[in-house]
DNA sequence: ACCCAGGGTCATA
DNA sequence: TATGACCATGGG
């Protein structure tokens, strides 16, 4: 019962997050291309730059000139790169038929045919599956890197796909033998929903971890931190 | 004047 | 397969 734990625990001391930050499945696409290796502030005023110009579709992200888009995403930083992945990422969104046509494939199918784009990596991809196509996907960033190898969960040579399947994996053990009390409804019904809400908490609260040492105050030991039993 | 952010690709060995 | 260079803005 350990990441549950860890779950518990981040919200009880956050909260719930309603994650992603973005109004439709689209922006929540297009946000998850910007926010790499990126402050979501920055993020959020290339989107707005975006829509104020009327440019935040895929048709039109497609058919704009480079140097244009370019300028729009501008605060997001890399802009040349992302103003590329951005039309590859849009072109073969409309190729496939966009969410309709997308709505289709099995997960498995799905995140291949992300994962095939030029600029949309791991992270990427699922971000996208999970906040945009409420797939059942766990989300492995920088930060849940940190926490969890910090903690002790998970080794630190683990990859990206160890680590994604290990909290899938630990996730559903451990959910398969919680016993709740007579009667009440779980508040995280689906995987998606669990995933969803935890992978919010693990950013909301990597803001607040310390980078450096590993076994920093500041961030692990204090009373708030899940790392705490 | 640093350091960093919700990564990913490409060249090289 | 594994490391390093590169991309670039804005906030602390």
């Amino acid at each position: 019962m350990r990441f549950l734990t860890v779950f518990e625990r981040l919200l009880e001391h956050h909260g719930s997050q309603g994650w992603w930050p973005g109004e439709t499945p689209f922006e929540v696409m297009v946000g998850a291309v910007l926010t790499q290796n990126t402050a979501w502030t920055n993020v959020e005023r290339a989107i707005t730059n975006l829509q104020q110009a009327g440019a935040l579709s895929p048709g039109a992200i497609s058919e704009a000139p480079h140097h244009l888009l370019a300028q729009w995403i501008r605060p997001a930083g890399y802009f040349n790169v992302k103003a590329r992945r951005l039309q590859n990422f849009c072109r073969w969104y409309l190729e496939q038929g966009g969410h309709d046509g997308l709505s289709g494939w099995d997960t498995g199918a799905l995140r291949h045919g992300l994962l095939s784009v030029n600029g949309v990596g791991y992270e990427t991809a699922d971000d996208m599956l999970l906040y945009a196509f409420d797939r059942p996907v766990f989300v492995i960033d920088a930060y849940t890197r940190r926490i969890f190898t910090r903690l002790g969960l998970v080794e630190d040579e683990a990859g990206y796909e160890d680590m994604r399947l290990r909290f899938e994996q630990a996730l559903a053990e451990e959910k398969r033998r919680t016993r709740r009390a007579p009667g009440r409804r779980a508040r995280y019904r689906g995987r998606a929903a669990l995933f969803n809400e935890y992978h919010a908490l693990i950013v909301v609260h990597g803001k607040d971890v310390c980078r450096k040492s590993p076994l920093c105050a500041r961030c692990c030991l204090r009373r708030s931190c899940p790392s705490r039993q």
